[in-house]
DNA sequence: CGGGTTTGACCAGCGC
DNA sequence: GCGCTGGTCAAACCCG
C-alpha cells in the first residue's frame, strides 16, 4: 500500500479507515492538494475496511523539521551555519507556529475527509447492497429455471424475446458469475427464459418444428447482432492494454486507415469458445487516450476482476440490442435524466461505426471534474448524440429492423429515434441495471476490484485529470457525416 | 516446451 | 470487376 501526500501542509501521519473502493474514490477524485496514490493489488474484496497511512507533511516542512532534528541530534556533524541558522529563536518560533496552524488545518482536512469517507462508505454499501441483490435475483430466477427446465419445450421461448420488456434482455446479458454451473445457461437457461415461462405469453399459435425453427433462427440471429454490438471505453493509458480482469490473446494487427497507430486484435481466452474479441487502439487526436473496443458475450464465469467491465459492456450491447421495445416516447435525455443527471458527457451511443457502438468515454474533462462533486465525477455519462446523426445510419437501422436491406439510401428517422430512444429507456427503466452499471463503472474507475492493476490505476490517475474531446461520434470508426 | 506475440497472407464486404 | 479496407488465420518467432 503506497502511501499518500497531502499537500497541503500540517504535520503527522494519520490513518484513514476506508473501504477500498472508497480509497479509490480519494484516489481519483481529490483535487489537488489532496492526492492520495496507492495500489490495488493488495486490496482486499470490497467491503472490508483498510488502514491507510497517509503522509501530509510538505516537502518543505520535511526540509525544515529534518534541520531541526539534525540539530538536535549531538553525533551528526553540523556546520556552524546551520547551527546559527536552526537556533534561531524567530524561525524556530515561526516554525513552531506554522507547525500549530498546519496542525489545524489538518484537522479541518481530517474532519472533512472523514466525511466524505462516510460518505463513500455510505455510497459502497448502497452500490455493493444492490448489486448483490441483483446477483441473488439472477441466481434465483436460475434456480427456478432449472426446476421448470424439463417441463417446457425449449424452442417455444425463443418465440417471445421481443416481448421480454429490455430490463430483463439485460438480465439475460448478464455476464456469467462466479458460479461455475451457471456457464451452461447461457444460452438455454437464461433467467429471461424463466420470466418467458412465468409470464405464460400465448406462444403456441406456431406448430413445434416452426417454432423451433424460428426460434433458432432468431437466436442465431441474436447471437450475431449481439457479437456485433460493441462496447468501446476511451481511457487514457500509458499501458498497451487496460486491464480488465480478463485473460486475452493478441490473434492479429493491422494499421487502420486514418490512424497512425496500429489497431490490435484480442480474443478472450479465459475459455476455449469464447467468442468475445476486443480491440485496442489509440487515439489518432490524442495517442494518450487508448480505444478499447469490446465485443461479444463471455459464455464461461468470470473472475470478480473482470465482471466489472464484463457487466458494462454487456449491458451496453444488450441496451443497444433492446431496440424492440414498443415505446417511443423516451427522449435522448431521459437517458441523460435518468441513470446520471449530471452535465458533462462520458458515454456515448455511437451510431456513426460501422456496427452500433456505445462509447464510455473515461478521459473527462478536468476542468469538469473539478466543478462538480468528486462522486459526480466518478460516474459515467450518458450522452446521446443528435436524432439526425442516428437515424442517417442505416447500418444502425438495419441491425434494429432486420428487414431493413438499404443500406445507402437514408432512412426515415422515426423508427430508428424510436430505436435508441426505446433502448435508452429500456436500461434506464430499471434501477437495478443503473445500479449495476454504476458499480462497474465505479470498480472500473476506482479500480476496486482485486484485478484491476497498475494498469488500470494508470488509467484511474489520468481519468478524472484529462481533458475531453467527448465528440458525437468519438468512435475511431466513425464516418463523417 | 508451451503459450503468447508478430507479421504477412488470405478472405469478405463495400464502393466505384 | 477491381481496388481498398477491416478482420482473421497461421507459420515463424520469442520468452519464461
Amino acid at each position: 500500500m503506497d502511501k499518500g501526500h497531502l499537500g497541503s501542509g500540517g504535520g503527522g501521519l494519520l490513518a484513514l479507515d476506508a473501504s477500498p473502493r472508497a480509497l479509490g474514490f480519494l484516489n481519483l477524485l481529490s483535487p489537488p492538494p489532496f492526492r492520495a496514490t496507492m495500489d490495488a493489488d493488495d486490496l482486499p474484496q470490497h467491503g472490508r475496511r483498510r488502514s491507510v497511512e497517509v503522509d501530509f507533511f510538505s516537502d518543505e516542512k520535511k526540509k525544515k523539521m529534518s534541520r531541526v532534528s539534525a540539530a538536535e541530534e549531538p553525533d551528526h556533524d553540523i556546520k556552524k551555519e546551520d547551527l546559527t541558522i536552526n537556533l534561531l529563536p524567530a524561525e524556530n518560533k515561526n516554525i513552531k507556529k506554522n507547525t500549530e496552524e498546519d496542525l489545524a488545518s489538518m484537522q479541518v482536512e481530517l474532519g472533512r475527509m472523514n466525511e466524505e469517507n462516510q460518505r463513500l462508505r455510505g455510497m459502497l454499501t448502497q452500490v455493493t447492497s444492490s448489486y448483490q441483490a441483483l446477483q441473488m435475483h439472477l441466481f434465483a430466477l436460475m434456480q427456478q429455471q432449472q426446476q421448470h427446465k424439463a417441463a417446457v419445450p425449449p424452442a417455444s421461448h425463443q418465440l417471445q424475446q421481443e416481448a421480454v420488456p429490455p430490463a430483463r434482455q439485460f438480465l439475460d446479458q448478464l455476464p456469467v458469475a462466479s458460479e461455475p454451473s451457471n456457464s451452461s445457461t447461457e444460452v438455454g437457461g437464461s433467467p429471461r427464459r424463466q420470466l418467458q415461462e412465468e409470464d405464460q405469453s400465448p406462444e403456441e399459435t406456431l406448430p413445434p418444428q416452426a417454432a423451433g425453427k424460428a426460434g433458432l433462427e432468431q437466436q442465431q440471429q441474436q447471437e450475431a447482432t449481439m457479437r456485433k454490438a460493441r462496447v468501446s471505453v476511451r481511457a487514457r493509458s500509458e499501458a498497451p492494454i487496460i486491464a480488465d480482469g480478463c485473460q486475452w490473446r493478441k490473434y492479429g494487427q493491422k494499421m487502420a486507415k486514418g490512424n497512425p497507430c496500429p489497431r490490435a486484435y484480442y480474443r478472450c481466452t479465459m475459455a476455449n469458445a469464447c467468442p468475445v474479441r476486443k480491440q485496442v487502439q489509440r487515439c489518432a487526436e490524442d495517442r494518450s487516450i487508448l480505444i478499447t473496443t469490446y465485443e461479444g458475450t463471455h459464455n464461461h464465469p468470470l473472475p470478480p476482476a473482470a465482471m466489472a467491465m464484463a457487466s458494462t459492456t454487456s449491458a451496453a450491447a444488450s441496451m443497444l440490442l433492446s431496440g424492440s421495445m414498443p415505446s417511443a416516447d423516451a427522449s435522448s435525455n431521459f437517458l441523460a435524466r435518468t441513470v446520471l443527471p449530471c452535465s458533462s458527457s462520458m458515454a456515448t451511443i455511437s451510431a456513426s461505426a460501422p456496427f452500433p457502438t456505445v462509447t464510455l468515454d473515461l478521459t473527462t474533462n478536468g476542468a469538469a471534474a473539478a466543478a462538480v462533486p468528486p462522486i459526480s465525477a466518478a460516474r459515467p455519462h450518458f450522452h446521446v448524440p443528435p436524432p439526425q446523426v442516428l437515424y442517417n445510419q442505416s447500418r444502425f437501422s438495419g441491425l434494429q429492423m432486420s428487414s431493413s436491406s438499404s443500406d445507402h439510401v437514408r432512412p426515415p428517422p422515426p423508427p430508428h429515434m424510436d430505436t435508441v430512444s426505446a433502448a435508452a429507456a429500456a436500461i434506464t427503466a430499471d434501477p437495478n441495471f443503473t445500479m449495476a452499471l454504476a458499480a462497474a463503472i465505479t470498480s472500473i474507475i476506482g479500480g476496486g476490484a482485486s484485478g484491476q492493476q497498475h494498469a488500470a490505476a494508470g488509467n484511474n490517475n489520468t481519468t478524472v485529470t484529462s481533458s475531453s474531446n467527448n465528440t458525437t461520434s468519438n468512435n475511431t470508426n466513425s464516418e463523417t457525416q
